[in-house]
DNA sequence: GCCAGAACTCTGG
DNA sequence: CCAGAGTTCTGGC
């Protein structure tokens, strides 16, 4: 099977993202494409990888817009291989909307499991292929504070900041 | 099936 | 702030 993928710049670093015949299947964040290239093929140890910036170009749009600032990021399509029950937290986690944050134990409650869930709720988080398309950065402790992020807990304080400075008014 | 580990959370000092 | 206990899911053997 093979996978094509394209990069992007951003107030982030670079954003390198892949994808199969069905949607969007991985997404990192990190300094360079080539450091970003050796994590993908960490993930996925076999595939064809074809550079195709223009198939992509609709991906790298809507994410630039996101990363500008200029609002929630449009739903692409994702082809998202994963247990279901992390397939069960993933979909929880894109229900919550921009601008918000929702806590561990919260997500943990509305898949109907008790609060010590929550730590199996951040490993499926810690397992998603595709931040930013499935928004785990918008998963915090229960007290408001961050616990972690696979591309650094910094760049997901900065995802949250960008999303609350565009959705304040003022 | 058993054991260890995880992007958690609550309680006690 | 640090230590201990509880809970659910995953991955290796």
């Amino acid at each position: 099977m093979e996978l094509t993928y394209t990069s992007l710049e951003s107030p982030l670093g670079r954003v390198l993202l892949a994808a199969s015949c069905r949607g969007i299947c991985w997404l990192g964040i990190g300094d360079t494409d080539a450091a970003l290239l050796a994590v993908l093929r960490a993930d996925w140890p076999s595939p064809g990888l074809r550079r195709d910036d223009s198939g992509l170009a609709y991906a790298t749009d809507a994410l630039g817009a996101y990363l500008a600032g200029c609002g929630p990021c449009a739903t692409l399509p994702l082809d998202l291989a994963g247990t279901p029950f992390q397939r069960r937290v993933w979909a929880a986690l894109r229900a919550i909307p921009y601008g918000e944050t929702r806590t561990y134990r919260a997500i943990a409650e509305s898949l109907g499991l008790g609060p010590g869930a929550a730590r199996a709720v951040g490993g499926a988080g810690a397992a998603n292929p595709v931040s930013l398309l499935v928004p785990c950065h918008r998963a915090v402790g229960s007290d408001g504070t961050l616990r972690g992020f696979r591309w650094s807990v910094a760049r997901k304080a900065w995802l949250l900041a960008l999303e609350r400075r565009s959705t304040a008014t003022g």
